[in-house]
DNA sequence: CATTTTAATGACTATTAGTCAATGACTTTA
DNA sequence: TAAAGTCATTGACTAATAGTCATTAAAATG
C-alpha cells in the first residue's frame, strides 16, 4: 500500500470517527457535513470524495456495529438455537449500552428510511439481518434442532419483528427498562412462542 | 362561528388535506412547505400560520389516525382483553392498508424521532399508545379477566414491543406480508405469549 | 362609517447538502 | 532523478428549502 492510499484510508476513517462521536452525542438531526469535516480537521468536498451522501457515513457506522455482532455469533458455533437466538439479541441490546440511544435510534430510522445506503455489495442494513437470521434458522434445521418443515422466512421475519420492537420501544421509553432484563423478557416469553412449535 | 374562524379552519383543513396526500405519495423525505402551500392553493407564509414546524403537520395527520383506531376500541367493550388487544392491532394494520406503506412509515419515524411536537395536551403519539395500552390492561384487571397482580407497566410495553415490530417489519418488507396474515399470527403467538400467565 | 383585529402574503434570511475546477503532493517512468 | 502523470484535497460556488416578518386587505366591532 502507498502513502496515498495510507493517507485516504485514514482521511476516511477520520471523518467515520468524527461523524460517529456526533452522532452519538447529537444524534441525526443535528449531524451535518460541515461539522463532520471540521471535526476531522478536513475541507468540506473531502467528505464528497469518500461518501456519495450525508446517510452513507451513518449507514456506515451502523454497518461498523452490525459486523462486531455477526463476530460474536461466528463463535459461537456449539450452542442450540434458542440460546443462540437470546445471544443474537442481547448483543444488539449491547450494542446500544455501549453507543448509546442516538445510534439506536439511527439504526432503526436507517431501516425505515427508503434512502438508506446499501453497501457495497448492495445490500441494505435490513437484507444483512433477514440473511443472518435466515442462515441461523437454517443451519438449526441442518443440525436437527428444528423441524424440517418450519416456515423459515415467516419465523425469520417474525423473529427480526421482535428484535425490532424492543429496540424501538426501548428508545422510546428512553432507556426505562434496565436494556439485559429488558432483552431476556423477550429472549423468555415471545422468542420462545414463536419457535417453540417447530423445536424438535 | 364567524366568517374569518371558518375560513380559517377550512384554509388550516386545506394544508392538512395537502400535506396527506403528498405524504402518501412521496414519503416523508420528499416533503417541503413550498409543495404543500402550493397544492393547498395558499402562501408559503400561510403555513407557518397554523403550524410551528414542518413536523407539526405530520404529528396531527398521524394523530387522526389514531384518533380512528381509538373510536373503533371505544366500540369493543365487550370483547375480552385478548380480542380486543388483537382488534388493536388489526386497526393499525388497516389504516396501514388504507393509508400505505409511507405513513406507515411515518408513524414510526415520528416515534423515534425526539424533534416529533406532543400535541396541544403535550402528549406525544407514543405516550398516546402507551396510555391506551394501559387502560385495556387495568380494564381488563377490573373485569377480572386478568391477574391483580399483573405487571401492567412491562407488559403494556411489551405489547407495544410487538405493534412497532409487526408494522416495522412489514414496511422493511415492501408488504411481502399480507397484512391480514401477518397481523394475526403477531395477536396469535407473541401476544398470547405474554399475556398467557396473568389470565384468569 | 371609522377603527381595530387578524388571516394571508411573498420577499427575505439562514442553513446546509452537494458540485467542481484548480492545486499540489505523491507516484510512475524513461 | 527529472519530467509526466495521477489523484486526494480544497473551498468557493450553486441549489434547495426551512422559517421570518413587515405589509396588506378583508372581516369584525362599536
Amino acid at each position: 500500500m502507498t502513502i496515498r492510499q495510507e493517507n485516504a484510508l485514514k482521511t476516511r476513517q477520520k471523518l467515520i470517527n468524527s461523524a460517529e462521536n456526533l452522532l452519538k452525542t447529537n444524534g441525526f438531526n443535528a449531524l451535518c457535513v460541515e461539522d463532520i469535516t471540521k471535526t476531522a480537521g478536513v475541507a468540506k468536498g473531502t467528505f464528497y470524495v469518500y461518501f456519495k451522501h450525508k446517510e452513507d457515513i451513518v449507514a456506515e457506522i451502523c454497518r461498523g456495529y452490525f459486523k462486531q455482532i455477526e463476530n460474536q455469533l461466528e463463535q459461537m458455533k456449539t450452542h442450540n438455537i434458542v440460546e443462540k437466538l437470546a445471544v443474537y439479541f442481547d448483543s444488539f441490546m449491547r450494542a446500544v449500552m455501549l453507543y448509546g440511544i442516538n445510534i439506536c435510534r439511527e439504526w432503526i430510522r436507517g431501516a425505515i428510511d427508503p434512502n438508506t445506503a446499501p453497501d457495497n455489495a448492495g445490500m441494505t442494513k435490513w437484507q444483512y439481518d433477514v440473511e443472518m437470521l435466515k442462515n441461523i434458522l437454517n443451519n438449526a434445521i441442518k443440525n436437527n434442532e428444528l423441524k424440517k418443515d418450519a416456515p423459515v422466512d415467516l419465523l425469520t421475519h417474525m423473529i427480526i419483528s421482535e428484535l425490532y420492537g424492543m429496540m424501538t420501544c426501548w428508545c422510546m421509553s428512553d432507556g426505562y427498562f434496565e436494556p439485559t432484563d429488558w432483552t431476556k423478557k423477550f429472549a423468555d416469553i415471545p422468542l420462545k412462542a414463536i419457535l417453540e412449535r417447530y423445536l424438535l
